[in-house]
DNA sequence: GTTGCTTCTTTGTCCGACAATCATACGATC
DNA sequence: GATCGTATGATTGTCGGACAAAGAAGCAAC
């Protein structure tokens, strides 16, 4: 084993060619609403088949790199959504055997700081927004499936009032990750309602003045309380998140208030 | 418009046998490791044709649910790594107009709390890697490319130790945004290089001593420092991450500290 | 034990084909 | 003039078949 050579990797035609749009599209060569050749045309620039074209494009398409518009058969360049890109690391997560505990953690660690920096930034449109939120979340009192929905959007509104996209995506997968055992617990824990309510409440009170250390304090004790909340419903802390029911907020549904874009063209 | 219908979507053939495929990796009836059958007889089971099963395969495969292990022809399951799904997240956001303050805010947040996380969990062995990592940087003092590198895997080994897989990987896409820039301000301020050098000193010893608050502090100031590195050397903090230079760790090298998989199996 | 050869399997890529669907243009109808 | 129906062309989704290249496995030869 004196002599050693780097294990030479020609990658396949599809790949090359999925590599090649993909660079395009990242180096803002393609811009976004960019509507791509046809495959045919494709297959004869490359010079490779059309079915390899095709392959190309599933791995593009499945990158959110290119997506087809509504009613159009042509591909056109996109930027990943949100919540895509959130639902591939929540599978990662998933298979890499993440539990409550982990998921709880990291919300421990991230959310009240977000909630300290959406204070600190948020303006009025973000105000509105999360009281809509928070409303929407105090009128859904029956079904725990809903409501688990809307407590999580309203994290989704708060981290959007951060202003910063990265912690927006950051934040995604964990709310994914939390709302089946989230539904659990809302369902089984009678008080749980009462007590997001409230913690909701204080929340939009210290956002709206500006008070990021209550805001803080407030989001803390929220992610507190869900702690508790398990423990009464008996859910197992070490236990993996449940694969079954992912929760994947419906991506042809415009109707939240939810950011479909990570962030607004005019910031 | 007072009857609306919503539009039904079926979805090509190809989307379904991914999907198809996919919920069962998910559901962990197909286990990691375990070989797919060849394309031929997936076609057969599906009752499709291989080309549509191809593109189903490469919809896996950039999920990173499905691999081709070396030197091998089958398909075997895989769970996805955390750096090609970092990758994705890195493309989304730089594709949304990510500001290196962006990512630096996402730092100030996360490091510290993360320092505090690995201070009070970590044991002996996570210390042994990170004083490996630190001294890989000491040592590598030529290239600021190199330098940039360590730098961020001494973060990486850091998220580690703090054994929360989520945090790792939520952590995993600012290093890749974070890189290029480093890279730059390593290579403009001289003295940036002795800086870091010592705030890892000061953080290796914090860890050892399970000092929670001391490593959260001199985390919060390693990041500030970078702050103010960016600011000497003229890197404008509104100015969108590079693109160009991504930083994404050799996926084939095996050589590094870094954890490969989120969490370790024994855990 | 290594080397060389053969056979089989499986992938990567190509070619050609066709139905279904969308875009467009052009009349026909009210 | 606006709406509808129809013809036409372009494009995708899917299919069938084909073949070279590369591992895998077995077996013989050295």
């Amino acid at each position: 084993m004196s002599v050693v050579f780097a294990p030479l990797q020609l990658e396949p035609a599809y790949r090359r060619v999925a590599g090649s749009i993909g660079a395009r599209i990242l180096s803002r060569e393609l811009r976004e609403g960019e509507r791509l050749p046809p495959e045919t045309e494709l297959a004869r620039q490359f010079a490779v088949n059309r079915s390899t074209v095709r392959e190309a494009l599933r791995e593009l398409e499945s990158r959110g790199l290119v997506q087809r518009r509504a009613g159009s058969k042509l591909m056109s360049v996109a930027r990943p959504h949100q919540q895509s890109v959130a639902a591939g690391v929540s599978d990662a997560l998933l298979l890499h055997d993440v539990t409550v505990r982990d998921v709880w953690e990291a919300l421990t660690i991230l959310e009240p700081q977000l909630a300290l920096t959406a204070a600190r930034v948020r303006n009025a449109a973000d105000l509105r927004q999360l009281q809509a939120a928070i409303a929407a979340y105090a009128a859904e009192s029956a079904d725990a499936r809903q409501a688990a929905h809307r407590v999580a959007e309203v994290f989704r509104v708060l981290a959007h009032a951060t202003h910063n996209p990265v912690l927006a995506l950051a934040q995604e997968p964990l709310l994914q990750l939390l709302e089946p055992s989230l539904r659990v617990m809302i369902d089984k824990v009678p008080q749980a309602r009462a007590r997001i309510a409230t913690a909701h409440q204080r929340l939009l009170e210290t956002l709206r003045g500006r008070d990021g250390a209550g805001a803080q304090q407030w989001m803390a004790r929220h992610i507190r309380d869900f702690r508790r909340g398990y423990d009464v419903a008996g859910i197992d802390f070490e236990m993996r998140v449940n694969s079954q029911a992912l929760a994947r907020p419906d991506p042809g549904a415009a109707r939240h208030s939810s950011p479909g874009s990570l962030r607004e063209p005019g910031t």
